[in-house]
DNA sequence: TCTGGGGTCCTAGGACCC
DNA sequence: TCTGGGGTCCTAGGACCC
């Protein structure tokens, strides 16, 4: 006995694109980019002429020159975003959201009260397109990775039920990029070894697996192919990280143009953190250089912090130790991330806030100057003692 | 040819402590 | 003077997902 098919995935079709052709009537039937420089999303008329999310505007326009392009409404999509969720949380407590346009859901406990997984799906889906107007796929299986796989191959606007005793007919011819967590470089290191299918992948042993993908990602995807996966669906994960980055194209940035983005990145980043009652330990810049390589720098602060001048310092600390290279390379994108986030309940001030605030930055600015440099940090530790900003903040409400 | 913006998880080496 | 093993934290990089 393996047990029922009662956890849903479900996952809205080409997000962004329909919510544009719900709210613009003459899109619809039409051939629809979100996005400007790169594909943010694809409507599926354009998607049947090859235009592929990540996608460049300019090949994606040669694909389909007909495609009508428009910029994208982050407003629009969080505001149908939690209508659809407000949904789900109505079908059942038992909600993960993954992204801002899927979610698990167990519904298990709903049989006798509401009717069959399969039944609140249909329902579910309907209530989606009545109340939101937009269409839903949704995979219904034993496990969430099963339910994901389901989603997928039922779009555009379907509905999978995968028994558990279909689970292997149903998996097994599968193409091994259709396990989650097989991008590009795993596909091709499986084609190396001759994998090509998730059945052969099951064949294969596990220590097999975990040789050719190592530790983790073997272990993990020969489990996925073996149709083993404990995950539940989890309803209290928090966010561990948030982050804000910038492209900026190839033209040459001075330090202060970077200095003054940088600031800005920082501030709504810190208005963020407090806005979720969050603190956060460690600050990673994230840096593309000319040539389109990455590199990060970070550096993890003692007490965490929500402070937007403890955290500018450390950036512009991070930044300049960087510019040396920066000037030399040139910079395509500079963005922050902020980790090893905690709740702000948790840490107790052991003093008058104006002075352990202070203290703090003092703590900060000493162990910043000691690992990258007097030099670096003077910018950094003047802004922290200046009471009037160097370069503008952005007011309260942006 | 031209490459966005938001995240998660894993690995590996070095520092440090016991 | 030389030599341990284990555990945790920090840093940097990489793969992957939507």
């Amino acid at each position: 006995m393996r047990g029922e098919a009662t956890v849903l995935h479900a996952d809205l079709d080409a997000f962004y694109a329909s919510v544009e052709q719900r709210d613009a009537p003459e899109l619809r039937g039409r051939p629809v980019i979100v996005g400007g420089g790169v594909v943010l999303a694809a409507s599926y008329e354009a998607k049947a002429r090859g235009v592929r999310t990540a996608m460049g505007g300019r090949q994606a326009r040669e694909l389909c020159p007909d495609a009508v392009i428009v910029p994208p409404r982050m407003e629009a999509y969080s505001a149908a975003s939690k209508d659809v969720f407000a949904i789900f949380r109505d079908t059942t407590p038992l909600v993960e959201g993954l992204s801002i346009d899927e979610a698990f859901l167990e519904v298990g406990g709903l049989r006798h009260i509401v009717g069959t997984p399969e039944q609140v799906a249909v329902r579910l889906r309907e209530r989606v397109r009545a109340e939101v107007g937009l269409a839903i796929s949704v995979g219904v299986a034993r496990t969430k990775f099963l339910a994901k796989v389901a989603s997928a191959v039922s779009k555009p606007d379907g509905l999978l039920v995968v028994e558990p005793d279909r689970e292997q007919d149903f998996l097994l011819p599968l193409p091994v990029e259709r396990l989650w967590g097989v991008g590009a470089v795993t596909a091709a290191k499986l084609h190396r070894f001759g994998i090509r299918t998730v059945g052969e992948l099951a064949e294969l042993e596990a220590a097999t697996a975990e040789r050719m993908l190592g530790r983790a990602a073997g272990a993990h995807l020969h489990a996925l192919a073996r149709l083993r996966d404990p995950r539940p669906v989890e309803t209290t994960r928090r966010r561990g990280s948030i982050g804000s980055q910038r492209a900026l194209g190839r033209s040459p940035r001075s330090p202060d143009e970077l200095d003054l983005i940088l600031t800005q990145i920082v501030d709504r980043l810190a208005r963020r953190l407090r806005d979720g009652d969050r603190v956060c330990r460690t600050v990673v810049l994230r840096l593309r250089f000319g040539d389109f390589a990455r590199a990060t720098r970070s550096h993890t602060v003692g007490p965490a912090t929500d402070r937007t001048t403890v955290l500018l310092a450390v950036a512009r600390a991070l930044l300049a130790a960087s510019q040396a290279e920066i000037a030399d390379r040139g910079i395509t994108l500079i963005g922050i991330t902020l980790s090893q986030l905690g709740r702000a309940d948790d840490i107790q001030p052991e003093l008058p806030i104006e002075w352990n605030e202070g203290a703090r930055l003092d703590m900060v600015l000493d162990a910043v100057r000691d690992k990258f440099g007097t030099a670096s940090v003077a910018r950094a530790a003047q802004l922290g003692r200046d009471p009037g900003w160097s370069t503008p903040l952005l007011p309260e409400h942006e």
